[in-house]
DNA sequence: AAGATAGTTTAGAATAATTCTAAACATGTT
DNA sequence: AACATGTTTAGAATTATTCTAAACTATCTT
């Protein structure tokens, strides 16, 4: 039925590695995030899919765990609509699709888009990230 | 001293072509910018501008002003930071460099970007637009 | 030119996302 | 078990933005 032993000793692993303490709450959120495929979410969707699953944890520290592990590099942060940030389960090289109406995220492999020009960088400054987000009516 | 009233203007008939009222304040925030070349702003940095050129609007009206004019694609909004939103005076087919450090966005003419494949959009989606960000550490 | 009308502006209240604070608590270590 | 340090938490605080309702003004009508 429950085969989580398995599971929670691997993100048990992932948040040792990342040198962060593998408290109860972090365990579950980073369960819930690292569990499944890639994911996108936004503070408060983490936040009430907690809820849902009976785990009692915080607001401020789903903020404090998405925070962790985005130092960590565990997580991307992705600004691309005003009202709120989204996290981004996958921190490899790739771009997305925005869906304006429902404000969801959608991976696009690296290898999907081809740049073929890059301008320089501006003198002095060192590119950090290239983003692509094609905003589609849907 | 002041040709503004050939500026002015031509800000106003933007105003009239665009269907909006060329009101005192409008005009002024139209003038700040439109007078110049391309420009990147946030509502608060605006509000600071005119504040120093000693013109009274409330903070209200430059958000419902920048509001308006996106709207009429006099402005194009970005999110690119989620701590505000930019407004950008080149409507135009563009990207963008933006320096984390200081938060100051730069454009880069669509031309200096090739993208030589783009991903289909998914099912019946139409794609309204793609912004590529370079960001850099500077 | 005066009046009517509808769109604008405004101060300040309200909202929403996020961060902060400081006290209680849990973890890893000794 | 006791300690030191890192975490969690409720709730307050902060910040960007939007809302509200009243005062105002551009434009149209007469």
């Amino acid at each position: 039925m429950r085969q989580n032993t398995l599971v929670d000793s691997t993100v048990m692993e992932r948040l040792r590695a990342a040198g962060l303490r593998p408290t109860r709450q972090r365990l579950a959120l980073a369960q819930i995030l690292f569990g499944q495929g890639d994911r996108h979410v936004t503070a408060e969707s983490l936040f009430n899919e907690a809820k849902s699953q009976r785990i009692d944890v915080s607001l401020a520290t789903v903020y404090n765990a998405l925070h962790d592990f985005t130092g960590k590099d565990m997580l991307r942060e992705i600004s691309i609509d005003s009202n709120s940030s989204y996290f981004d389960t996958n921190t490899g090289d790739h771009h997305h699709f925005f869906f304006e109406r429902s404000g969801k995220l959608q991976d696009i492999p690296s290898e999907h888009i081809n740049i073929a020009s890059l301008p320089e960088a501006p003198a002095g400054a060192q590119i950090s990230r290239v983003d692509v987000i094609i905003r589609v009516k849907a």
